[in-house]
DNA sequence: TGTGTATAGTTGCGTTAACAACATCTTCTC
DNA sequence: GAGAAGATGTTGTTAACGCAACTATACACA
């Protein structure tokens, strides 16, 4: 039986990459979820805090995110319902409406966020000397830069 | 309004790593489906194949994916009525059962490894520099060893 | 102006997952 | 060996997502 194949190192290495993220990921959403907020409501808080007027259309909306147009619908409904954000018309295209974060998600992006970034610390940044670090992100910029070209680093990387 | 929290050097390392991560999961998704699998589905049948009499204990089977026990028996539900698995009993323990790979589903996964494995290659090992990849892999274990102890290289890594 | 095409957002439907409650079986303790 | 405690897997319920269909609006162009 090509027990190799099964065991190519490629494999090994990829779910190397695999079991790193998700551990970490699993981490962070452990806190976030004492905030009651899920991954997706937290990056939606977040891509929306860093706008132009904390806002941003919903279409502009779900191509920042790993959502569908139909997935922000329902997030902003699901926040809106919940006080984090507001819906507004668009002067210029009545076709379109910005999801706007309401001055109660920025308190919750805000008393969320200092735990947050200690775990990133904790469970990432922190556990690699510095130089590995540096080397790390530059990998991972490549790796990303290959993967997700839209993705500048302007508009710039969120979890 | 501090903008430099939300823009905090951390969360954008971080976002490096979503970024990447999700890019090359999304290539790899888009593959296994032409080959009629999802990602948990490719995970549980190259689990198995990996094992002992190409068999899981259900319960085993949810420790090494990222499932609970009760996404288990949903997930085998459809790999069996799919023909890609089948339940045993466990001769010893009446309450445990197995799920073993069908003859049917070794074939699919045999189909399916050689692109997956190219992917990889394509999308994360040969993006980088030897130097670099050893060292990225170097790096990873240490965030990995960190986060998920309970995941030792020998059972090791899937996606 | 009127018509066709493209774009923005929402909704119905099917799929998949987690959690909790449950039934069944094993093991431990006395 | 009888009852308590624990393990194992399944089922009901609820939540979240994507796709495709749909409505409303904008724009191009004749």
């Amino acid at each position: 039986m090509a027990t190799d194949l099964y065991d190519d190192d490629r494999i090994t290495a990829f779910g190397l990459f695999v079991e790193a993220y998700t551990g970490i990921m699993s981490r962070l959403a452990g806190q976030l979820a004492e905030h009651g907020l899920s991954v997706v409501e937290f990056e939606v808080l977040l891509r929306l805090s860093r706008s132009e007027h904390q806002q941003l259309r919903m279409s502009d909306l779900a191509a920042q995110t790993s959502l569908s147009t139909s997935g922000v619908t329902r997030v902003v409904d699901r926040m809106e319902r919940d006080g984090l954000l507001c819906r507004r018309a668009c002067p210029h295209d009545r076709r379109s409406s910005y999801a706007a974060v309401t001055t109660s998600g920025l308190t919750r992006l805000t008393a969320t966020l200092p735990g947050h970034l200690e775990l990133i610390a904790q469970w990432f940044t922190g556990q690699l000397p510095a130089e590995d670090l540096t080397r790390m992100l530059g990998s991972l910029r490549t790796l990303r830069d290959a993967v997700a070209p839209g993705a500048t680093s302007g508009v710039a990387a969120v979890d």
